[in-house]
DNA sequence: ATGCATGAGGC
DNA sequence: CCTCATGCATA
């Protein structure tokens, strides 16, 4: 593997990180599972959470419950139109309750997951279906025209692949128990417009994966074509990311209309060359990734186990004692906050029961 | 499929 | 500095 070789930040003045790359790849270590290990983890490092399954994303800070109620904010915006990147933080649409809600008042409080009905208010837009056009202004540079494949231009083997249609996109079902809402209620009704609850993204999910694999396109395919399609590119992680239920709620609310509209036009399209342009927006040097080797990654569990939320300065004196740049040990906290806040916790299916143990008081966790 | 990273937006 | 959405690079 190559090291620094290609990547001009690495040879910066920085001569501290003569690491990871030899010992980035000894590691052995089961990468199909890391969460299991993590689960443990938890298991003894959060007493009292004894839950075999473990699954605290439910975890919310004070500072903000994102999750559920963060419906309320209005999830799903259209793609708008921005030059640099069309990337919305909703949060700006709102009071608009749908007449038959009935809407007790949520608090944010708990972030409860994703069992929690998401379905007060309304003014998700769906919008993403009224104006599908967007014009990315910023590609770095003019594609000379060399990318027509469209966003839907099925390989031969798809072709036939066109018998997947029993299954209609709006289709929820139960999978198989009720998991007791904090709203108790729900309207579901309309198919995939409104918000969704956790359990139609489950299924939708599924389902996605399933046709999309028959109608032979990869992850990869997917995003290009939103991009092709609705103006907004997407990355196979993305795409990954939506299938694994990875992704925080809100963001699979936002993402899930796009989809679904794919998935329509996919099939409807057999045959017409969607062919559009792409946008490239290239020209970033990023930082090469930095493997942190197993036995650190396991002191920064540690350390996440008892307090999540490390201040600067304790960052970085662990960043030293690890022999790590600071950046890289904050960066580290941050995604792993992150990962905690996304659904499917590790290992197990999203059960459906909400442990509202929200009094997380973040206790101010000094060791020094 | 995931780990580390970037960046916008928010306090 | 954090959160959140996203993705390059990688195992």
């Amino acid at each position: 593997m190559a090291t620094a070789a290609s990547n001009p930040y690495s040879l910066l003045g920085s001569g501290s990180l003569a690491h990871a790359d030899g010992a980035g790849m000894q590691q052995g270590s089961p990468f199909r599972n890391p969460q299991k290990l993590l689960q443990s983890e938890y298991l003894q490092g959060v007493p009292g959470n004894g839950h075999p399954l473990g699954h605290h994303w439910v975890t919310s800070l004070s500072d903000g419950g994102p999750w559920p109620s963060a419906l309320a904010g209005g999830p799903l915006e259209q793609p708008d139109v921005k030059p640099g990147r069309e990337d919305l933080q909703l949060g700006a649409i709102i009071h608009h309750r749908s007449p038959h809600v009935s809407h007790h008042s949520p608090h944010a409080n708990h972030p409860s997951a994703w069992g929690a009905s998401p379905a007060h208010s309304a003014s998700l837009a769906p919008a993403a279906a009224g104006q599908p056009l967007n014009v990315y202004s910023q590609a770095g540079f003019a594609v000379g025209g060399m990318l027509e494949h469209g966003g839907l231009t099925p390989p031969p083997a798809a072709a036939a692949a066109a018998a997947a249609q029993g299954l209609h996109p709006g289709l929820r079902g139960e999978g198989g128990g009720e998991h007791g809402e904090l709203g108790g209620h729900h309207c579901q009704d309309h198919s995939d417009e409104e918000t969704p609850t956790s359990d139609e993204l489950e299924q939708f999910a599924k389902q996605f994966k399933q046709r999309r694999i028959k109608l032979g396109f990869t992850q990869a395919d997917v995003g290009l074509a939103l991009g092709t399609l609705y103006g907004n590119v997407f990355s196979q992680t993305t795409i990954c990311r939506f299938e694994a239920l990875q992704l925080s709620f809100k963001n699979m609310c936002k993402l899930k209309p796009l989809l679904n509209k794919w998935l329509e036009e996919a099939d409807s399209s057999t045959g017409s060359p969607t062919s559009i342009d792409k946008i490239a927006a290239q020209g970033r040097k990023r930082k090469k990734r930095t493997s942190i080797e197993v036995s650190v990654k396991g002191v920064l569990e540690t350390h996440f186990l008892k307090c999540p939320k490390p201040a600067a300065q304790e960052i970085s004196s662990l960043a030293d004692s690890l022999q790590l740049e600071k950046e890289v040990v904050r960066v580290w906290f941050c995604n792993r906050r992150q990962k905690e806040k996304r659904m499917t916790p590790p290992g197990e299916q999203p059960q459906h029961e909400v442990y509202s143990h929200g009094v997380k008081t973040d206790t101010a966790c000094h060791d020094l």
